[in-house]
DNA sequence: AAACGAAAATGTAATAATTACAAGGTTGAA
DNA sequence: TTCAACCTTGTAATTATTACATTTTCGTTT
């Protein structure tokens, strides 16, 4: 399924590798449930015991800077992050906290790059809120 | 040019309007510069020396549940007010971090209330990042 | 005008997210 | 093998936000 390793990832994106990037590169391509730092340090500690918090943070930040994964900051108590950098949209659940992709509306994508205004665009958001499938039905 | 004092906004909008009230939605409707709550209580705080910044808090949250002003995830270190609840498009720019209104694109606005995925979307917002007019003038 | 009760405001303390920074560990080249 | 650059770690500091108990305000009733 997923052609490239994380090791070839890091490199292809000139990030340096190492044992601790590679697990977090890992775990974004394996969970696309748009996590926050402590979601990530929690699932890796059991593995690699000696991780640090402020480790998944520098990485994170790296990543992001370099493309790998993106920032999103639709939920107001944390940053999440996304593996998925394919330009997507966001539906956050008001009632669950649940964030979902969904395929960018209209013609977003062509948004990238334009000068608005004065102003050069160079990230596209677009997000959604409401209430999702699941607690629709739950109701 | 603004019709509606702050008091018969809060009324309108079923609001029981106090000085506190009165005074934080007066800011809002006078800076549309997307505040946090440190702004708001930094700039008030002189003309109002008892005020808490726990009141304004608790303010913004009443006046966002009640469609007085809208709250903004734009920016990763805060959360920001909108005192302009008409639909509108947000650019942060990374280099000096203001936050500008553009008028909407596309037509996301099309998208209020729709069920996508079987997702109920309440919420539509719609933000660019990049560099703006300004601070490209500057380089 | 005094007493009362509900709602609002306040201030402090707690929590949570994030950053700063100094110290220790790895790695790869000279 | 030594060295320098870079990475990782852990602790402490900072910042944003929330919890909560106390006090104040305000409109109503006596």
């Amino acid at each position: 399924m997923n052609s490239t390793t994380a090791y070839e990832n890091l490199i292809m994106h000139e990030v340096k590798p190492s044992v601790q990037r590679m697990a977090i590169m890992d775990y974004m391509t394996m969970h696309f449930t748009h996590p926050n730092v402590d979601e990530i340090y929690n699932a890796l500690s059991p593995k690699f015991p000696t991780l640090s918090r402020t480790t998944v943070y520098n990485t994170l930040k790296l990543f992001v800077e370099h493309g790998l994964v993106r920032m999103l900051t639709i939920d107001e108590r944390s940053v999440c992050f996304d593996g998925n950098t394919s330009l997507h949209a966001h539906f956050l659940c008001k009632k669950c906290g649940r964030i979902y992709d969904l395929p960018l509306q209209n013609h977003e994508d062509e948004l990238m790059g334009l000068v608005v205004d004065g102003n050069e665009i160079t990230e596209v958001h677009q997000y959604f809120k409401g209430l999702c499938k699941n607690c629709k039905s739950i109701m």
